[in-house]
DNA sequence: ACACAAAGGAGAGCGCCGCTCTTGCTTTGG
DNA sequence: CCAAAGCAAGAGCGGCGCTCTCCTTTGTGT
């Protein structure tokens, strides 16, 4: 029972905090690169050396944040879709795609320390992947409810295909086909394909009104996943 | 014209190129990051101090780096082209996209150089543009074929899009339907996102068979973009 | 042919960085 | 009450990007 008994624990606690605090700071204004322990320390007025009792090295420090631009990512997506829960499933779709956008474009730099370059070593730790997984559950739900509504259309998989995809529902959304399951993947890794590219400048000079743009797209990705518009009425 | 008049040029042009060639083998083992300007000149035998007469700045010579990386993407996508001379758009498009995703998986320090997450303060100088153009230029080659032969089907596009898709058109490919230069960007980008998550570890645990996927979604791709199976026979 | 300017190379040094080790001090728990 | 554990601080190591100064080499105009 030594979780939060004494000061020393609530101290702790708190220390941590504030040092993920003042490096999120950091990170918000420098980008990853530049976050320095010194830095951190030196802002909190602490020795260097201090904080190797918090975090035992830059990576980990790190990887606390990347766990945090997860939760932050997922609790955007899921805010989105409570913000839409009263419309289509496309328009869902549409808003927790245009919700996720949104918080690459306010957060640019979690956005890529999270879908960017990995650090140097570069191996996530198991740690991240519950984390990284919430915001896909996210359109996993719509389309789960979208299912239990309207209906999915199925869209076409080549048979050579069909046993991994198959095991992704498996491991995703077994109560869904696995066609729509594969099929949301490719959607989900398109969609981070779109921002990453407005993101990192690669549509600099070449797409410009990129609301417009963006929302068309993903309303085309809406079909490809199964999603159909209500208007057009799926067969039940 | 100094320009390879004596020894002294002559030698400043090779010691450019073994300058780059190390930084690329720096580059490719252990990553942008990792890249010092004192390990290449400890490397090359010279003091790092001399290393700043051919670089003005190490991020002058990640420049260098980007430029070639897009270079070397470029003659990837045109080399996947031209050994799909002989086959129908759909499968010629395959090629390219494939050929773009083996150059990735071969060069992933690269890719991650052009792709990923820019260096801190890094603003792409113009330099770049041409060479990042050159990869893409080959997809809508592809497409300006498919137009001349069996044609191209006109992906929807809302009216609310139209005026920048005609702008984009205008500046990528005057000669193609305005709806289809602004499908290929937006396939273009999607392509990136699939190979980006695969490289950077997001399909870990998730997507097992990538060869077999990516090419069922590079296929779907195509039809988005206006290609249709010769099979199928569009209208002319 | 020779002096002179330009270019390249080498070393020392500045201020950063991540990280470790040692030295004390404070809190904690038996 | 006292040993053990936790914590803060300082010094220090090697490495980094980059600058400055000094010296040698090279090309060139007279």
């Amino acid at each position: 029972m030594s979780s939060t008994h004494g000061a020393r624990a609530r101290a702790r606690i708190e220390v941590t905090a504030a040092i993920k605090e003042e490096a999120r700071r950091q990170l918000a204004k420098e980008g990853a690169t530049k976050l320095s322990l010194r830095a951190v320390a030196r802002e909190l007025g602490m020795a260097s050396s201090a904080l190797y009792r918090y975090f035992p090295s830059r990576d980990d420090l790190l990887t606390a944040l990347i766990i945090d631009a997860y939760e932050s990512l997922g609790e955007a997506a899921a805010a989105a879709r409570d913000a839409a829960a009263d419309v289509g499933p496309v328009q869902r779709w549409t808003a927790v795609c245009v919700g996720v956008r949104a918080w690459a474009l306010a957060h640019p730099h979690e956005y890529a320390l999270i879908y960017g370059t990995p650090v140097p070593g570069y191996t996530a730790p198991d740690t991240t992947v519950p984390a990284a997984a919430r915001a896909v559950l996210v359109v996993v739900g719509i389309l789960r409810d979208a299912q239990a509504g309207l209906g999915l259309a199925k869209p076409p998989l080549p048979p050579e295909l069909k046993p991994e995809a198959v095991r992704m529902a498996a491991e995703l959304a077994p109560d869904l086909p696995p066609e729509v399951v594969a099929t949301t993947v490719a959607a989900w890794a398109q969609l981070f394909g779109m921002i990453g590219f407005e993101l990192f400048g690669q549509f600099n000079r070449v797409v410009e009104d990129r609301d417009t743009f963006f929302r068309h797209v993903v309303g085309q990705l809406a079909h490809t996943v199964g999603l159909v518009y209500p208007q057009q009425g799926p067969a039940t």
